[in-house]
DNA sequence: GCAAAAGTGTTCTTCGTACACCCATGC
DNA sequence: GCATGGGTGTACGAAGAACACTTTTGC
């Protein structure tokens, strides 16, 4: 038994489907591979060390491939086929994100040579299975936005009801009725109107809204049914 | 590398949830050890090995534990804590089944004495973390009871629609209105009435049903909202 | 005839859905 | 003043929720 803190599991890795909200498109990060497969497109992953629990490898990983650290990470699947990695058995757990990618500052660690926000309906051509990986995300997504509420970590703090139904109709797939829209999601008292319209734009100014932070919670918990 | 292909990966096993229902209650199958720690309560789960999918290891695992086979699992979640095993590090990934519990023979396998049905609400105590991934099981399979059909796997061929009603609230931990049910479960043409009563029964003897197969798969595909 | 579970309808309220025009702003 | 997206209400039908009594059977 090897208890050296770095030694790797190397059957085990984890991959991260990280999803950003580019005004009205859903995109996924994917890195462009400096190892094998070289100059392949891939989510950014890697191997869980002995040392460290999955959930926590996962954001190690993560942070040490693009410079993102502080994500909310959920685990989606774990990918077990016999030759999904080529040479060697390797089994990967696969974990989602949502964030808001505007803010974000990406630094390609020392396995990419690029990383790319890429428009979900318009994926490259990916390393091992990681096409599958993220159909099977997207799913999992699209399952979460129809029984909780999400956006939080998705949108900026202030956001307009536009932005939110750019937001369900990206990852949804498919158009909203603006006004059942907004009289479906302001009914769940989930959002707080604020004082507050955009500035500079050619037509007239959105209120903006934010999270009620205490509803949002307890429709995390409870859960709802979104359907339009 | 090595290709020999009873090699065992060390630190990868899986665990199996198996409900059943038994009348109006869900029940989960679980194993007495007679390897360590011996005496203890635990779900049936082994090593995988290098040259299986995860899938396919889940099914040999319980079918060596239990004697079960051509048992439909699905995938619940892998658990990946670093102390989670004793004495070294084992990643474990959770699937569950429903099976008609009361058609099966179990064989305990070398590594149980004993196999029992335990009632949901009356778990032992059990070894490593296996209490906790019956608790995120269940859930899962909560989640699951209110967007697809359910009840194939977990009922005999024919049955009432007292029992269909008794598994819903076995499963959900809640009781329904009978004319209420009835009303929604008819409606959604999942049913197939036949000719064909119970008997022998001290009271008015209640009519069997059968699923209607095109509806069903139908309905797990699409899916649906079921809340009373 | 009694105990025990099966079976059945109506009313009210809530929610989903379809649909079109005026408003505010920058240029 | 025009282009652009923001913002609003109503009417209809469908579905959920609450609720009590009669029927059939074995004993």
């Amino acid at each position: 038994m090897d208890y050296n803190p770095d030694h790797i599991l190397p059957s085990i890795s984890t991959d991260s489907i990280i999803f950003g909200l580019d005004d009205d498109k859903l995109k996924v990060l994917l890195m462009k591979r400096v190892i094998e497969p070289v100059g392949k497109w891939s989510l950014p992953g890697g191997f869980v060390l002995e040392h460290e629990d999955l959930d926590i490898a996962a954001r190690r990983i993560l942070d040490h491939t693009t410079g993102m650290n502080n994500v909310y990470m959920e685990q989606v699947h774990t990918f077990g086929e016999v030759d999904r990695f080529p040479g060697r058995r390797v089994i990967t757990v696969a974990y989602y994100a949502l964030i808001n990618y505007t803010l974000e500052n990406l630094k390609p660690g020392p396995e990419a040579s690029e990383i790319h926000w890429v428009d979900i309906t318009q994926l490259p051509e990916l390393a091992f299975d990681h096409r599958h990986i993220i159909d099977i995300a997207l799913v999992r997504l699209q399952a979460k936005v129809r029984t909780e509420p999400i956006g939080f970590e998705l949108l900026p703090a202030k956001f307009t009801l536009t932005q939110l139904q750019r937001l369900y109709e990206a990852v949804l797939g498919t158009a909203f009725d603006t006004r059942n829209f907004r009289k479906k999601i302001l009914k769940m008292n989930l959002l707080l109107p604020l004082n507050e319209s955009q500035t500079g734009v050619p037509h007239r100014a959105a209120r903006y809204y934010s999270f009620n932070n205490d509803t949002y919670v307890k429709l995390k918990k409870k859960g709802f049914t979104f359907e339009l």
